[in-house]
DNA sequence: CAGACGGATAAGGGTTCGCTTATGGCAGCT
DNA sequence: AGCTGCCATAAGCGAACCCTTATCCGTCTG
């Protein structure tokens, strides 16, 4: 019975897959599935079997579950606490959605690292809506900033802004919004982003819908006059200043949206991340996050981390 | 960062020593050491070195250590969990000193899997009085018999009898205890045993104690005259009544010593330790205890374990 | 019934673990 | 100085871990 195994096992409970909780982990599907047999041989107990809803832990199962996701906990905090007792840098690792990494991340990491006086390591990283809870329950990141989340977690707003769709000024749209052609980010692949929610409740159909690799990319597809875009408002101020792109009114457009920090509650948290936490809630963050390109120096610009975990 | 490195290191922080952490785990001094080794080098940290007063944490290992015990104990609470989960055998280890694994140990939990209509799976193993506190709070043992434990386990009282000194009955001895040759069994080589309590207290040197293999050993040596024994005195019955022995009288005894059963604090006890504590309040435990020998069909006779720890 | 999806299994390989014996410091003691 | 006790390190070896790719199999679906 090993970590990993234990790791692993949590992941496939949480997500309720093994693919899932291998792409999460960065791995092959039959890594996860082999330290789930490893598990399972070790205990003479099937722990968790395939059911029609996902899948379903057995009695053995629902023991182990709760220690084992103890067990990988602690296992983050022996690492930290031994850094920690160090002097040593800290660690702050953020997953974040994909269009918080495209826009945000980066500057407003920069920001936070350069206001706390102590040495802080931060790094962010992509990661699905649904991977979010489970990767802050295990460890695998501090914080996350996106959606708000449920499951037990601390998810509080730190900042709200439009969400609105995009198209250029030219171009017409005739009929419902469910019919045109939507040019969205990497988000609008993401089940529980605020785009994907929003295309949702327009009904539009998946052929209706063209994922680019980056929400900037799809802007600049939209200003070309092949479709509708999504986007935050105020992130795209510049191309509605330069009118490449103007705001199109749907029947769910524009919305409010509301980024939100999901940690640890609050009697569990690291330093790092209650230090981020305070950070955010400051005028300084504020300015980052309303309009982020301003103010990254490049030599300290750091690309977002395209894996979807850390090591 | 393994389960394993993590036992040796706690093993290590709470014996004082490596040698006696090899020792307790039964493999070679070399093997506890590099597992120590593994884990500074993982954390780049000494976490434990030696002083001139055993070995010392660094400020990481005492960050480390609680949370490396809990995830130890943890591990235990895992496989224990399953287990139980699926109905199989419990399983009780019970830690016993010397004398006690002679006599008691085996009619006694023989006398407990025959009581408690449960299945349970109880095996008893030889410790040092020393060792066994960390057994129990790393889980090495559900539960131990022999002396009073304090490090704040749960350590009650169970079996109260008299411990004296024996002799040939024609022997002479003398001028002060001190002097005479004592013959003892193993537990004269514990130096938390109540035997090594008793020779300290009569200021008895190392030179006039001779260990032997068992008790029996020792009083049949002293039956032939050759010295004096220790024993407790319920035990030596038979040898009593064929009056191979007498009681000796000395400066410290005849003295009452309390044997005691030694487990976790009542809210992390085990099912199957609990049980035990109930069993050995019960007059069928308080008869075994008095009169050992009486009970045991040979069929389900079984040898004490002689390793010092079970896999 | 044919596909598609998702998990389990097989086979192979590189790395780590964990144990051994033998040996190298290093402090304290005779 | 030399000895001894104790910890650290080296070298070797088998087993386990952990990853990969390829394949099999059950189930759900059109």
């Amino acid at each position: 019975m090993t970590l990993g195994q234990l790791s692993a096992f949590v992941l496939v409970a949480r997500l309720g897959s093994v693919t899932d909780a291998a792409r999460t982990l960065g791995v092959s599907e039959p890594a996860v599935s082999q330290a789930l047999g490893a598990l399972r041989q070790h205990h003479g107990d099937k722990l968790i079997a395939r059911t029609s809803t996902g899948m379903t832990l057995t009695p053995g199962g629902s023991r182990l579950l709760p220690i084992a996701s103890q067990m990988v906990a602690l296992g983050a905090d022996a690492d930290a606490a031994v850094r920690e007792a160090n002097g040593l840098a800290e660690r702050l690792q953020l997953a974040v959605t994909s269009t918080l990494a495209e826009f945000v991340a980066s500057p407003l990491l920069e920001a936070f690292t350069a206001r706390s006086g102590k040495s802080i390591d931060a790094s962010a990283g992509l990661a699905q809506t649904a991977e979010m809870p489970v990767l802050v329950s295990n460890r695998l990141a501090d914080a996350t900033l996106g959606p708000r989340l449920d499951s037990g977690l601390d998810s509080t707003p730190v900042f709200r802004c439009g969400l609105v769709a995009l198209a250029a000024p030219r171009a017409q749209h005739h009929g419902r919004p469910s019919s045109w052609q939507w040019l969205v980010g990497p988000s609008g692949a993401d089940p529980g982003s605020d785009t994907a929610r929003l295309l949702a409740q327009l009904r539009v159909p998946d052929e209706a819908i063209r994922v680019f690799p980056n929400q900037t990319a799809a802007w600049s597809a939209a200003a070309s006059g092949t479709g509708v875009s999504t986007g935050i408002e105020h992130l795209a101020a510049p191309q509605l200043r330069r009118k490449e792109l103007v705001v199109v009114p749907t029947p769910a457009t524009p919305v409010t949206v509301c980024w939100h920090l999901t940690t640890l509650p609050r009697d569990r948290l690291s330093p790092a991340a209650a230090s981020l936490r305070h950070f955010l809630s400051t005028p300084a963050a504020m300015q980052v996050m309303r309009s982020p390109g301003a103010g990254v120096p490049p030599s300290r610009f750091r690309p977002p981390v395209y894996v979807t975990i850390w090591s």
